[in-house]
DNA sequence: CAAGCCGCGTGATTGCAGTCACATGAAGCG
DNA sequence: CGCTTCATGTGACTGCAATCACGCGGCTTG
């Protein structure tokens, strides 16, 4: 399908470039939707290009020695993934799937390299990103280190309140989350223990369901508050 | 205490820098050393130097909401910390502390940055290592989803072992070893697990103690076996 | 040299989350 | 429209690692 320039500066990454760069970069580039469970990059391989998240949910995965799959961050529409090759060439290290349908702007690699080498800006802001990515992770494992197992779900959760809402309202509404068991495998605990925890924070009136689509946090300060461990559950 | 150029172009990051670069780096850097239990850098801060290690062994750490504390990754001699915020100008997310008395050389963020600015090949290779902590971070994680503990331990444990020594040979030196503390904090686990596991380990003629700095790994292949699950302890 | 600290070793106990098994209901699909 | 698949809900059981408590030996340190 085609992309238009307009589409791609709708990425806050792409925004400053020129409109003649976002040209040449939209001509290059393929629209492509993903059913769920759509397999978004594949590991392993030295994937050919960056993939940016225009609607739905992504998250990448990894798998154990043995099999078992490991969450390891989620992509939320705006944002983008597969781009550490463009740093080291090395091959994309982990899975990235389709967790609602998605709509993805695929930009060839080469491409990007090129206007990354071009715009000293571009690197700058890239390298800016992998410095977030680096943050996050840190974060996420910090999570892991939770020995409650009740907090370590409250945490998972606060991060997916849409930051703008954080400290504005009391209530906020999450799109398209995450499966039970995609949330368990980020926080290492089973299927059933996180089904457990929202089944107790529904009875409090903490979240609501709304439809498959969305979730409702009718009580913020309260999640917070669990997620920080200044409250039991 | 004085740095040389020459002691600078013993990092292979620097290595490639001209030499009237690398002087006027060495002007401004300090050779610096800490006690075990030192604090090499501060989280929280923005920290004004890159520490490059020359000798000794240094642990990123942070701490979860309650306290505990968590271990991120080791840096080894020849390898270097605390570049995130070159990337991003931001705050230095996690401490880092020595495990043995430790020789470090600390180079002014600003000099670095104006390096990186001037040497395209810098910027390049600084970001190829932030790539690669990417890559190592998301190992590190999906050894946390291992089921198995005393795998996790092996695993932990394999990762110590000098690269080179991978193949080559079936028996390796792991100098400066971490203690079976640190060692917890990597994999989630408690010390007397650990120890436990290196007990085990132990008995089986796998590993041996050889005085308080070195480790010897008897059994590369054995170790590796248990790591990769493909053998029960 | 004595004192104290720290890293390591080890047993007993226990609680908690993983696992299994199955029910229910909603959503996709031919 | 019926079938299947998938996400979720829930109870019973149990195993395993965390925790606690303490001993031991070596190293620093005054």
């Amino acid at each position: 399908m085609v992309v238009t320039p307009e589409l791609l500066s709708a990425f806050p990454i792409l925004k400053p470039l020129p409109q003649a760069v976002l040209a040449d970069v939209a001509r290059e580039s393929l629209l492509c939707k993903f059913a769920r469970r759509g397999i978004v990059l594949n590991a392993g391989q030295r994937e050919e290009h960056i993939c940016f998240l225009f609607e739905g949910r992504l998250q990448g995965v990894d798998f154990t020695i043995d099999g078992r799959e490991v969450g390891l961050y989620f992509v939320e529409p705006g944002d983008f993934c597969g781009e550490l090759g463009l740093f080291d060439g090395g091959a994309q290290p982990e899975y990235v799937i389709a967790l609602t349908a998605a709509v993805v702007v695929e930009v060839p690699m080469e491409s990007l390299r090129d206007v990354m080498m071009k715009n000293p800006g571009v690197v700058n802001v890239l390298g800016a990103r992998l410095a977030a990515r680096v943050r996050q992770m840190t974060y996420q494992r910090s999570l892991l280190g939770l020995p409650s197992i009740a907090q370590r779900v409250c945490c998972q959760l606060w991060t997916l309140v849409p930051n703008p809402d954080h400290n504005e309202r009391n209530e906020a509404v999450i799109a398209n989350p995450p499966t039970h068991m995609e949330i368990a495998i980020m926080i290492n605990v089973s299927r059933e223990t996180v089904t457990r925890v929202f089944q107790t924070l529904q009875n409090r009136q903490i979240v609501k369901r709304d439809g498959p689509a969305r979730l409702l946090v009718n009580d913020l300060q309260s999640l917070r508050s669990f997620a920080e461990g200044k409250q039991e559950l």
